[in-house]
DNA sequence: CTGAAAGCGCTTACAG
DNA sequence: CTGAAAGCGCTTACAG
C-alpha cells in the first residue's frame, strides 16, 4: 500500500498541512522542513492521490482525446504527437473513439465532462452536423481544441492543415510535369477539408491558365479504394481524356491506379496521379504514390501546445484566447508523377 | 455546473444517504423513493462524481493500456477491440505508449498505479527484459493482462497468438504450393513470438519430410522492409537456391519481394513469399502479399474480457485465476503464393 | 424504510 | 513558520 499524507506526517512528527505545503512549495514553510519532507517522501515513494487532490483543486491533469477513426494512420500520428507532448507536461490521455459517429462523439464528450478532464482535444466525426455537445464543453469552461476535421463556426482553439494550399501544390505539381487535362476526384461536399482541396485545385488551374472543366471533377463520398476504382472507370468510359489526376485521398488514388493498370494505361507516363495524406501504403505500391503530407505528428503536438497555452491564459486571466493554427503541407514526389515532361 | 448529491437531496427533501442508496439500488430503500429519485436525477442530468466515488469505493472504472508502438496497425486493431469491449462495460481507457522502451514502460506502470487504475492491459516492449515493474502491479492487487508480446514466467492473465501453429500454417501453405526449398527470415532471438514462428516452420518441414537446412534461416533483428531486402540479397548472393520464403513479418516479406523484383525473379512463379501479421499494405502491393492473420481485434476483445472475468473472481473470491488464452491464426492466401503447382 | 455521522486523502483559509 | 479544522462529493456501517 502506498503511504498517505497522514502517515508521512505522523512519521515526521508534522501536521498533514505542513507536509502538504512543503510538497507544494508553499512560501510559508521553512526550507529546512521542506528538505526533510521531500527527501523522506522520495525515500518512501509517496505520491499524492490524484482523485483526492482533484476533490480540492478541481484539476485532474487528464486530457480527453477523441479520434474519429482509430485505425487510420493519420490520426495515430496525431495521437502520437499529442501523447509525447502530454507526457512531457505530466498529463494523462484518456482515449475515445467516435467511429465517425456523431452519437458516439456526444456520448464520449459527456463521459469526459463527467470525468472532469482538464481539456478535450478532438477531430470531428464525418457524421457530425450539430454542435450542441461542443458548446456544452465550452460552457463548462473545459478547454476545447479541435484538430483536422473541424467546424469554423465553433468558438474554440483549432489546428488544421492548409488544405487549399495543399490542393494547390498537388495540382501545380501535375501541371509542372506537363499535364494539361487534369481531373480531380474530390471528397464529399460536407467536410471543409475536401472543399478546400478542391478550391486549391481550381486555383492552381486558374493560376496556370488552364480552363476548368466541371466534367473532370467527380465526387468520392467515402474516400475508399473501391470508389477510386469506380470513379476512374466512370471517367474512362465517359470518354473524357485526361493526363493528370489529383485525388482527395491516397486510397482513392490507389483505386484509380488499379483501374488504369487493368486497362494498360501507364502511370505516370499516360496519366500522372497524386493523392493526399501520406498514408503508409503509398510508399510500397507500384508505382509508389506521390502525395501531400499533412504532418500529422506536428498537428498533434500543436494541438496539445494550444491546450497548454489556453490553460495558462485561463488561469491567469480567467478567459480563453481561442487561437487558430494553420499548418503547412509538404509535397511528396514519388513514381506516380515522375514522368519526364 | 453539474448538481451534487447534496443538491439533489435538498431538492427532494431526502438525506444524501437515501439518494445515494436509491441510485445504487440498495435493497433497503422503498421502490417509491427510488422511482422519485431516479426520475429526478435523469431530469437534471446528475451523474456521481467519479473522483469522489473513488475515494470511498477504490474503484476508478479505468483501465490502463500500454502499447509498444502506437503507429503499428496491429496494436491499433487490438486497441480497438479493447475499447469496444471497455465501453460496453463503462470502463474508460487511459493510454500509454512505451515506444518499445523498458524505461518508458516502467514509468507508465508507476503512473497508472498512482492513478489507481482497476487494471492494466499491455504488450511488452521489445526492450523489456526485467519484470519487477510487472510484479509490482501484481503485488499491488491490480489486475494485469498481457497480450501479444509477453513473458510466460509472469504470473498474470495472458492472451496470445498461437505463433507456432501460425508458422506451421504459413510453411505448409508453401509446401502445398509445391515449394521444397523454403527459406525463413526469422525474427530476433528474444521475443517468444519469433521463436514460435520459427518452430512452426521447422515442424511443418519435418511433418512433410523436408530436410531442414540451417543455411536457409536468416535473422531479421528489427523486422523492417530494409532488412528484408538485405537478407534476400544476402541469401541470393550466397548462391543458395530457394523456391519459397516465409518471413517473420509482412514488412520483411515486402523488402524481400522488392529485391526479387529488381533481379527479375518472379514472385510467385520463381519464389513464393508469405509474411505474417496481416498489415494494411499487403493487400495493395503487387503482387499482393499472402500472410497469416493474427486477428488483432479479437485479441483486444479477449484481453478486456479476461480482465472483466478476473475482476469478478477477485471480488467474490478474493483471488485471481490467471487465465491464459491462445488464439488461432488464419491463413490469408493472396498473389505472392498463388502459383499453380 | 430513512437519516446522522464518519471517513476516503487531500488542500487551504485562518489562527497563532 | 506551523497546526487545527473545514471541506471537496461521495458511500456505508450504524442507529432508529
Amino acid at each position: 500500500m502506498r503511504p498517505s499524507l497522514k502517515q508521512i506526517a505522523n512519521a515526521l512528527n508534522l501536521s498533514t498541512a505542513a507536509v502538504s505545503k512543503a510538497l507544494n512549495d508553499y512560501p510559508d514553510i521553512s526550507l529546512a522542513t521542506k528538505k526533510i519532507v521531500k527527501s523522506y517522501v522520495k525515500k518512501v515513494g509517496y505520491k499524492a492521490n490524484i482523485q483526492a487532490t482533484y476533490l480540492r483543486t478541481q484539476k485532474t491533469m487528464t486530457i480527453g482525446v477523441i479520434l474519429p477513426d482509430i485505425t487510420n494512420h493519420f490520426f495515430l500520428e496525431i495521437l502520437k504527437g499529442i501523447m509525447t507532448q502530454a507526457n512531457k507536461n505530466k498529463y494523462t490521455i484518456i482515449l475515445g473513439h467516435s467511429k465517425e459517429s456523431e452519437a458516439e462523439e456526444k456520448k464520449l464528450i459527456y463521459q469526459f465532462l463527467q470525468q472532469k478532464v482538464d481539456g478535450i482535444l478532438m477531430s470531428l466525426a464525418q457524421d457530425t452536423s450539430r454542435f450542441e455537445h461542443l458548446n456544452k464543453v465550452i460552457n463548462n469552461k473545459t478547454i476545447l481544441v479541435l484538430f483536422d476535421k473541424l467546424a469554423r463556426t465553433i468558438n474554440c482553439s483549432k489546428v488544421f492543415v492548409d488544405d487549399k494550399k495543399g490542393g494547390f501544390k498537388a495540382t501545380q505539381h501535375l501541371i509542372k510535369k506537363g499535364c494539361t487535362k487534369i481531373a480531380h476526384f474530390r471528397g464529399d461536399l460536407n467536410p471543409q477539408n475536401s472543399i478546400d482541396r478542391y478550391l486549391g485545385y481550381r486555383e492552381a488551374l486558374s493560376f496556370h491558365e488552364i480552363k476548368f472543366d466541371p466534367n473532370k471533377v467527380l465526387i468520392s463520398r467515402k474516400g475508399s479504394v473501391k470508389e477510386g476504382y469506380l470513379l476512374a472507370k466512370k471517367l474512362y468510359e465517359s470518354g473524357i481524356k485526361i493526363d493528370g489526376l489529383f485525388c482527395v485521398t491516397d486510397m482513392v488514388a490507389l483505386g484509380a491506379i488499379r483501374f488504369f493498370k487493368e486497362r494498360k494505361i501507364n502511370v505516370p507516363n499516360d496519366i500522372c496521379v497524386i493523392g493526399f495524406s501520406k498514408t503508409m501504403v503509398g510508399k510500397f505500391v507500384n508505382p509508389s504514390l506521390s502525395t501531400v503530407d499533412q504532418k500529422a505528428s506536428k498537428m498533434g503536438k500543436m494541438a496539445m501546445k494550444l491546450f497548454l497555452s489556453e490553460e495558462k491564459i485561463l488561469k491567469t486571466e480567467k478567459r480563453l484566447e481561442n487561437q487558430s493554427l494553420q499548418l503547412n503541407t509538404k509535397l511528396i514526389k514519388r513514381e506516380s508523377t515522375s514522368k519526364v515532361s
